[in-house]
This record gives C-alpha cells, sequence and structure tokens, in this order.
RNA sequence: GGGCGCGUAGCUCAAACGGAUAGAGCAUCGGAUUUCUAAUCCGAGGGUUGCAGGUUCGAUUCCUGCCGCGCCUACCA
C-alpha cells in the first residue's frame, strides 16, 4: 500500500511542477522517508528543483502544496524548512485498506527469470558458505515471486572438473575401492561426510609425493570419456553426493527446478556451437605468437581500453596481461568458454538444448530436473529467459564480467544488461570458532578478524552439522518452556526455530560484508535474530488464541468491528504515533520488497522485520488487550495486532522462515 | 603492478538514489505493576564515520591523494 502510494504522489508532484513549469528540464522527484513520524510519512526534498526552476526552494514547495489538489490516501502536505514537502498520509483511510489487504494494481513486468544458485562441487558435503549462497539465492527467488514474476530455480553442477576426480582418485587410489564397494558406501545417510575427510586426505596425499598429481591428471581425463570406468564411478559419486545436497537444501525449504550439469554441456557440444559464433563475431583472436602463442583470447573483462580517437580503429591489441585464454592451444576449452556457451543457452541464443529427465522428487510433490543426454519426451521448457541472476560469490566477478561482455561483443546487449552477477562475500570463521574445530593457529592467524574456509583441507563447519546443533539448542528451550507438548511436537518447533535462527542470520548482513561465522552469534536466539521475529508472531497468535478470535478472520472483516471513525481516533493525534507507527510499517511489506529486488539485497527485509517486531514487542508491553476494558478501544488494538502478524508472518515466509504455533 | 571491495560505538553490523539530531544487536551497568509466556520490555554510558583535501545549500555516501585490510589477477575447474 504504501509503495502504491508513494508512486501516485511522486506521478503527482511531477505533474503538477510540468503544469507550473512548462517545458523546464527536472530532475528526478526523490520520495524519502522523514526520520521522525511526527514530520510525516513521505518526505520530498525540493533542493534539486531550485536550481533549474529558478526559484527556492521554499518557495516551490509552497507552490506544490497550493496546487496540487486532493490525492486519495494523502491528508495533508507542510513546507518544512530548509526545503522539505512533508507529506502525511490519510490515517483512516491506510488502515481500512491494510485491513483490507487491498492489493492495488501493479504493473508486473513479463519475461521469465532465471535465477541460478548453490552450484556447490558433488564431491564433499556442503558448508556454511554454500548456506549463504543458497539462501540468499532462494531468499531472492522469493522476493520474485512475492512480486509475481514467473521464475525458474537453476543449480548448476560441476561434475567433471578436478574436484570430483580428486575424490575418485581418493576412492579408487587410496583406499582402493571398487565401483561396488563405492556404491555400497554412497547409500549410506551422510555419504557426503565420508567425502569431505576423504577429499582432504586426498589432499595431502598430493602433498605427499609430487607424483601422485600424475594419478589426478589421468582420471581427470578419463572421466570425461564417458565410456570409461572411471567416469562411471564420477557419476555415481556425484550423484549420490548431489542428492545429498538436495536433501540438506530441502532441510532448509530450499527447491530447484532444474540442475544443469557441465557434463551434458560437454556432451551435447555446446561450445562448439558457441565457438563458431565468437569467432565470427571477432570476441575471440587468434594468438600468433607471445605468451599465448595458439590461444584463442579474449579481452578480460574490466581493462578495456577506451578508444575515443576515431582514426585509432584499427584492432586495438590486447595486451598480454589483459588477455583471458578461452581455448588452450592443444584445442581444449576452459571453464570461461564453456560458461560463454551456457549463457547463451540460458537466454535462448545457443541454437541447441538440453535432454531432461526428472531426478529428485520432494516430498511436496514438486520435480527437479537434471540435464542428460537423452531425456524423457516430456519435459518442462528450461532456458530461454528474459533475465538471469547469478548467486555466485565476488571472487568470481571477473569471470562473470567475462561471460557478460562476450554476450555484447556476440551483439546480444540486451542479454547482457538483463545478465546479473549477484555478488556477494564469503563466510569465514572467527580465529576463536576455527580454535574450538581444532585447528591450529598460527600467531599471525590469531590476530586476523576472520579465516577463510578450506574444503580442500576439511577445515569448515557442515551444514547439516549447525543445523544439527542449532535444532538440539532450541530443542533444549522447547523441552523446559513445554513439557506438555509430546516429542515429536517439540522436535518439530526445535526445527523451524532452527531454521528460522539460520536463515536469518545469514540474511542480517549485507552482501558485501565477509561474515565471520561464530557459534556463538550464530546459535544465539536473541535480539536482532529470527526466532526473536518468531516470538513476536507467536505472541499475536496467543492473544487471539486466548481471545477465540481467528486473527485473519478478524483482519478481513475488521471494517465491521472497528468503526472508521474509531480506526481514524485512535490513529490520530499524539496519542496515536504509537500505533500508527505500526500501521506504517506493516503497510511497507511490498515497498522493502521493491527495494530488495531492486538493489538484490535481502538484508533489507531481514532488517524491516527485525523493526516491525521491535515495535510490535514494544506495543505488546505497553498496552494489555485482552484486559482492556474499552471494548472499542480493544477491537482497535486486536485489529492492529491482526495486521502486523499477518505482514510479519508474510515477510518472514519470503525469508524462508516458518512460524511454529508456539515457543 | 593492475582490477574489485572494505575501513562507522569495546565487539558484530545498519544507514538504496548525497538530506533533517549517524541507528541496532551483543557485551557492561541499573531497572520492569507475579500480565496476552521474560526467547520480552525500559533506561544509562559508549562516535572527530581510517587520515588529508575537494565538489555544494548539505557528505558516512560523490571525486582526488595517502594509510590499513581482504579478494581476484594460471594455457586449474
Amino acid at each position: 500500500m504504501y509503495l502504491h502510494l508513494e508512486h501516485r504522489l511522486a506521478q503527482r508532484v511531477l505533474e503538477c511542477l510540468q503544469r507550473r513549469y512548462p517545458g523546464a528540464v527536472l530532475p528526478n522527484v526523490v520520495i524519502e522517508q522523514p526520520p521522525k513520524v511526527e514530520l510525516g510519512d513521505f518526505a520530498i526534498p525540493i533542493f534539486p528543483f531550485a536550481k533549474p526552476l529558478r526559484s527556492a526552494p521554499l518557495k516551490i514547495a509552497e507552490a506544490i502544496r497550493g496546487e496540487i489538489g486532493e490525492i486519495e490516501g494523502i491528508a495533508e502536505m507542510q513546507v518544512a524548512p530548509p526545503g522539505y514537502l512533508n507529506v502525511r498520509i490519510d490515517r483512516g483511510w491506510m488502515a481500512s485498506a491494510l485491513a483490507a489487504d487491498a492489493k492495488p494494481p501493479a504493473e508486473i513486468p513479463h519475461g521469465k527469470i532465471l535465477v541460478e544458485h548453490s552450484s556447490i562441487n558433488p564431491n564433499k558435503a556442503a558448508h556454511i558458505g554454500h548456506l549463504r549462497n543458497a539462501i540468499l539465492g532462494d531468499t531472492f527467488v522469493r522476493l520474485l515471486r512475492y512480486a509475481e514474476r514467473t521464475v525458474d530455480v537453476q543449480n548448476y553442477i560441476d561434475n567433471t572438473g578436478v574436484q570430483v576426480a580428486d575424490v575418485v582418485v581418493g576412492f579408487t587410489h587410496i583406499e582402493k575401492k571398487s565401483r561396488a564397494e563405492i556404491e555400497t558406501l554412497a547409500r549410506q545417510p551422510r555419504f557426503d561426510y565420508y567425502c569431505w575427510d576423504l577429499y582432504a586426505r586426498v589432499s595431502q596425499w598430493y602433498e605427499a609425493d609430487k607424483q601422485n598429481r600424475q594419478v589426478r591428471l589421468q582420471t581427470l581425463h578419463a572421466i570425461e570419456d564417458a565410456s570409461t570406468e572411471t567416469a562411471a564411478i564420477a557419476d555415481l559419486i556425484s550423484v549420490a553426493v548431489l542428492r545429498r545436497h538436495l536433501e540438506t537444501m530441502d532441510r532448509l525449504d530450499i527447491e530447484y527446478d532444474f540442475l544443469p550439469r557441465e557434463s551434458e554441456i560437454l556432451h551435447l557440444h555446446f561450445w562448439d556451437a558457441a565457438f563458431v559464433k565468437l569467432k565470427e563475431s571477432g570476441v575471440l583472436t587468434f594468438e600468433t605468437d607471445g605468451k599465448n602463442k595458439g590461444c584463442w583470447v579474449m579481452r578480460r573483462a574490466g581493462t578495456a581500453k577506451i578508444t575515443e580517437d576515431t582514426d585509432g580503429t584499427e584492432e586495438d591489441r590486447i595486451t598480454e596481461e589483459d588477455q583471458k585464454v578461452i581455448v588452450r592451444s592443444n584445442g581444449t576449452v576452459g571453464y570461461v568458454g564453456k560458461d560463454i556457451a551456457y549463457h547463451m543457452w540460458k537466454f535462448g541464443l545457443l541454437g541447441r538444448d538440453f535432454g531432461y529427465r526428472k531426478f529428485y522428487h520432494y516430498p511436496n510433490g514438486h520435480d527437479c530436473w537434471i540435464s542428460t543426454a537423452n531425456g524423457e519426451k516430456d519435459h518442462p521448457h528450461f532456458g530461454d529467459v528474459a533475465e538471469i541472476y547469478n548467486v555466485i560469490d565476488a571472487r568470481q566477478s571477473e569471470a562473470q564480467n567475462t561471460v557478460i561482455e562476450a554476450l555484447r561483443g556476440l551483439g546480444h546487449a540486451e542479454a547482457a544488461d538483463h545478465y546479473t552477477h549477484f555478488s556477494y562475500e564469503m563466510v569465514a570463521l572467527t580465529p576463536r570458532c576455527a580454535a574450538e574445530l581444532g585447528y591450529n593457529l598460527s600467531d599471525e592467524d590469531k590476530t586476523r578478524s576472520y579465516i577463510e574456509v578450506s574444503g580442500r583441507k576439511g577445515f569448515g563447519v557442515k551444514a547439516d552439522d549447525l543445523l544439527d546443533q542449532l535444532i538440539v539448542s532450541a530443542k533444549k528451550e522447547v523441552d523446559s518452556r513445554h513439557p506438555q507438548l509430546t516429542d515429536s511436537e517439540r522436535q518439530e518447533i526445535a526445527t523451524q526455530i532452527a531454521i528460522g535462527a539460520l536463515r536469518f542470520f545469514m540474511l542480517k548482513y549485507t552482501k558485501q560484508s565477509v561474515i565471520a561465522f561464530d557459534f556463538k552469534e550464530a546459535l544465539s536466539f536473541e535480539g536482532e535474530t529470527g526466532p526473536y521475529a518468531q516470538y513476536a508472531v507467536v505472541r499475536a497468535t496467543s492473544i487471539f488464541r486466548k481471545a477465540g478470535v481467528d486473527p485473519d478472520t478478524f483482519c478481513k472483516d475488521a471494517a465491521g468491528r472497528v468503526s472508521a471513525a474509531d480506526q481514524s481516533n485512535y490513529l490520530n493525534g499524539e496519542s496515536g504515533n504509537e500505533f500508527w507507527e505500526l500501521w506504517l510499517a506493516s503497510s511497507k511489506t511490498s515497498y522493502v520488497i521493491d527495494k530488495c529486488i531492486a538493489t538484490t539485497e535481502p538484508a533489507h527485509l531481514a532488517k524491516h522485520v527485525f523493526q516491525l517486531a521491535q515495535l510490535f514487542n514494544t506495543f505488546y508491553h505497553r498496552h494489555p488487550i485482552l484486559s482492556e476494558p474499552d471494548d472499542k478501544r480493544k477491537r482497535f488494538l486486536l485489529a492492529t495486532v491482526a495486521v502486523v502478524r499477518r505482514e510479519l508472518i508474510r515477510c518472514l515466509a519470503v525469508m524462508g522462515i516458518a512460524v511454529p504455533p508456539v515457543m
């Protein structure tokens, strides 16, 4: 509602100015939020208009106020020095619309969006870094779906790289296991944990004797030929670990629609198709001398020299430093090349497609598909989208930009413009946390604020372990608070709290901030945490339960229970401000979600949820509701609780957080 | 060397597009009518927003230079 009103206001202000100053070149109308409710609900800085309109800000503000006329939902405007136009919402009007859950018509851009996230190498268990990726990605998907966009969720699987090869080496050369033995192991509940340890051992094995690395190379090549026994083992391992990843993510309510695999990009020759186009368009150039002699290279992203002089049109040579090798001198293609081909497929520009088969069936009935060389006849249509978001950590930004530049060079500027690298910083460990995990710290490490995790060393916190710990910790709390419930009920509640804590934790930091992971903070259920917000909802629910009223029907029928006059009476005036703050915050769901999408920053939503829960808790403490003697006032307070509760549940759902019945 | 990012309270972090008195949580200290469950609430202390300039009505935000930190920068994937 708030968002809708803001758009309407901006539009009317613009029209008003155009009417009064015809022909003037106007800057954008920026609408902000005043620092305090007393000042109003929207603030329009008029300073930017002073120069182009050759008039004092206060004068312009006064003119707008006088001439803009009635706007539905707006109560009044005030000119505030040194140059703001402060706008007050018609509180009664907003409250009615909000209680009725009115959905103003909104323009929804058409075209499918592809969000790709997780992309965990299928050779070991998922760790906390992967959790951040998946939670950010999944939340972004939920944000887009809340905004009624159509979204496909993909999880790219690199099943042919060195990482899988390393684990294969571990099984075949260190443990000397047969395919049958590996198959048996792969059926064990936490096969990914087994691989986690083995992977670390393989790294040590390579360190111990350089000759062992030869084995890695041989294995890597064997994997690429699908007919070999090694390839079969690699496939069985990567598929088993992949299943484990899907199970882990499903615990957090994270699902995928499609799993494209590198093996198919290879076997279906995506690269060949892309290579032809890249050569034709001149994106790739062949080096005839220098260190990259015999390679096909392209300009590294971000190094482009701007050749402004018109006479220097001769193909500006890329200096060796700025060259990114795409095809090696032996004719094989590197991963950036494969990535370019893959992204051409995403935008429907490649002219080839995967085969598809059903791979994973979620308990809720949803199917997840996987790429294959020869697929099933009937399958959903993936790829060919209008917009893509790749959730990949910041370390990959150069590679991502190179892919974007390749698309641009191929003449697909529009695709390049709709390619977003959803970049985020890594999750590291605090020195204390590393020490707790039994890692020997150097003196230098001890002084650092964080230490990077390393899958290769087996150094990190596994996703399932963290979740298990959170559940145990929450369960202890629930056990002591609700001994009357059955154990399975308590387990269910503890799980919801654990997921709430984890997802909130990963979302409250802005993307570019490195999370220095610490058990104490991650396991906290107090303060700015998921359980804090869940608890606010539980309290709201509990009021209605005791009152014997259903909150949702009460809300929908609020007009019949609280008269418009009462509504407006309680919300206005000085005493109304504290109630109005709650209603106003509740009206901002779409506004905040819109902002999260525009800035690709889900942290804003976590912040908003916390603020709303905080406002509610203060309100809860100050105003006893069930014992309120004035019936009209009681109904108004109940309506307030109902609306806040509904919006909190809604926002938490977008964050992938469910609310338990009691806590 | 080049590219990207960061530096805000004791600690961990907010502050979209430059805006009104820079906000939270944690930690510390002091409190909350035995009530709709205290996983809560109220209060206190705590800041030269790394340093120095510049741009303008206004800078944590933009520009330049320094200082410090991180990541990227392979014919690995």
